[in-house]
DNA sequence: CGATGCCCCTGAGAGC
DNA sequence: TGCTCTCAGGGGCATC
């Protein structure tokens, strides 16, 4: 589920809560998600304060004062709840409610934290590809997951000469490459597609046959996608809610993504298709994409 | 290097 | 309130 807007919503949702807080305590309900948890996890994160709550890619990665960096992935079904302790109050752009007694005692709520907000945050992952690990801070660059990553789309670096160097004479389709983690880092299926249609570009077009013209616009659709499903609090489609419960909005603007058989946007009179691509869905409308 | 398929796991929805 | 099938926002791995 989710992509980069989704893991910015619960990013900006967690930082009242977590950032420059304390946990207070620290809970596993079961031994592993996609992979065990480290040795002494809930152990290593109890009193530790979290100096710094950011993004990378699809990962959210926790600072913390002892020189380790809590990091979390959510997979395709995880979701981070918070319940504030005591009355109902305003944290930043959010309410939370107090945690009822049940909070995190659910069949797939797999991890508990308590911060010295004082708050208790929830993750829970029916699927459970999600990945919760702590690795040294001072080695985050170096580790397996983070080592070839490529570009944060949202920053400077992310631009038309970018994107034709990394996509220069890629046999694959503009739709895997731009899925690739290691060119743009945090695009997933559904911002991809959208981000071509408004491209215009065919997601079937190989990446080495882009004209030259055609990064600027890419570039600028993406971010734009990006940009505006971040302020919609990302898209809901299933799994994904922000940490108060309410839904993502952003699902209401797909032009393509879930709509085969409906008719494009665009006043070209085209129908929108579903194929697959590198085992994914891809929707996009035959007539207006080149 | 690149494309494909399978796997991890659970739940929702469609079709019968 | 049945059963069976397909599909889902991710990503790692094996295979050809």
């Amino acid at each position: 589920m989710p992509e980069l807007p989704e893991v910015e919503t619960v990013r900006l949702g967690l930082q009242p809560v977590l950032e420059h807080h304390r946990i207070t305590q620290a809970e596993t309900r079961r031994g592993d998600l996609r992979t065990p948890f480290p040795k002494n996890f809930a152990k290593r994160l109890t009193r530790r304060c979290v100096e710094k709550l950011w993004r990378r890619a699809k990962y959210l990665l926790a600072n913390l004062d002892n020189g380790e960096t809590l990091v979390i992935h959510l997979g395709m079904s995880g979701r981070m709840s918070v319940y504030a302790e005591g009355r109902e109050r305003r944290l930043g752009q959010y309410v939370y409610d107090s945690a009822p007694a049940e909070a995190g005692r659910g069949k797939h709520d797999h991890v508990v934290l308590e911060t010295d907000a004082p708050a208790r945050i929830v993750f829970t992952d029916p699927r459970r590809f999600g990945l919760m690990t702590l690795i040294a801070t001072d080695k985050l660059e170096q580790h397996p997951l983070f080592k070839g990553l490529g570009v944060e789309p949202l920053s400077d670096e992310f631009d038309a000469a970018f994107l034709e160097r990394a996509l220069a004479g890629k046999k694959t389709p503009v739709k895997s490459a731009l899925l690739d983690q290691r060119v743009i880092a945090g695009l997933g299926n559904i911002y991809v597609c959208e981000a071509l249609f408004r491209a215009r570009l065919s997601p079937k077009r190989l990446a080495r046959n882009l004209s030259s013209k055609s990064f600027a616009p890419l570039v600028a659709a993406i971010r734009a996608v990006l940009r505006e499903a971040i302020r919609a609090g990302g898209s809901s489609l299933r799994d994904h809610q922000r940490v108060d419960g309410a839904l993502g909005e952003f699902q209401h603007r797909f032009a393509v993504y879930g709509r085969e058989g409906k008719p494009c946007p665009e006043p070209c009179g085209g129908t929108i298709r579903r194929i697959v691509q590198s085992g994914r869905s891809t929707f996009y409308c035959p007539k207006c994409q080149r």
